[in-house]
DNA sequence: CTAACTGCAAAAGCTTTGCTTTTCA
DNA sequence: TGAAAAGCAAAGCTTTTGCAGTTAG
């Protein structure tokens, strides 16, 4: 546990967003102006195997780091990135029943809310128009879409 | 709608897994050898903004592509990345209550389970072991790590 | 003392973009 | 013929890695 490692650790555990690692690295170095961001990423490495916080894969392009070490579901801002923590129960039975239809061994799942943050709501109903390239989701359409191959029918 | 775009649309439907951008570019090269990669990459995100096709941005680094358009879950093998689609029924209400308790507006949601396939299951066993550090779901624990800050207690 | 770790810089992996030429409608 | 798209290559962004010197226990 190096004099890094530590301050990384506390840095984690005194921010509320949930940083990545880049964002880690700017906070951190108020306090340690000569460390490399190759040592934030190794540490948040070695941090998230010792199960001291953990690393979150969510869409977008950047990882994000959590201290809180306990599975929770988070919620994304489709404009701005933000991430917050997602206030649902964790689901504890909904892995059960797929060991046996698709032959996995099922270890977990990861379930993320997409959506406008307070913030970029407020500024999209000033503006009373919002540009929809942002959206990561698919068309709401339940159907099938107008040319897909009849062959290959969806099971869903 | 380019002789590119419709081979690549024809070969991703063609396609039963849900491949990367470079993998749809292996295929597609095979009728239409002197197809660039940036051409397979701006057609996917084209044919995706058209909804014509899905863009997934599950765990792990590569982004992947599913013809099918219906909302639907995957599931993804820790040890090869290989990801199938889930046969879960979508969750119609998760996403309600969120709306009023956390501000934002909530316009979606990704549910990705994760798991060994049954070829990487098949080998785990026969070998007795399967390293680890490939897990990317934080430890099981519901409890407080030994050294969390005892002020910044989670609500979950 | 030595195994682990740091800082630095280079490289790697995936994706996007600028520019010129070609193609489609 | 003009707008859209292709091909090629370079750049961009995030993350990882090699190496020589440093530190913690």
């Amino acid at each position: 546990m190096t004099r890094q490692r530590r301050v990384i650790l506390e840095t984690l555990r005194s921010m509320p967003t949930h940083p990545s690692a880049e964002e880690v690295y700017e906070v951190v170095r108020r306090e340690l102006p000569r460390i490399s961001l190759g040592t934030v990423y190794r540490n948040l490495e070695t941090l998230s195997e010792l199960g001291k916080i953990q690393k979150l894969e969510l869409g977008g392009t950047l990882k994000r780091f959590d201290w809180n070490t306990c599975k929770h579901y988070h919620i994304r801002c489709i404009n701005c990135d933000r991430v917050d923590d997602a206030p649902v129960n964790v689901m504890a039975d909904v892995e059960i029943s797929l060991d046996d239809t698709t032959g996995y061994r099922i270890t977990g799942h990861r379930l993320e809310f997409l959506g406008l943050c307070p913030d970029c709501l407020e500024k999209a109903i000033g503006r009373r128009t919002l540009s929809s390239h942002h959206v990561a989701e698919p068309p709401d359409s339940a159907e099938r879409p107008d040319d897909a191959p009849v062959s290959k029918a969806s099971n869903f």
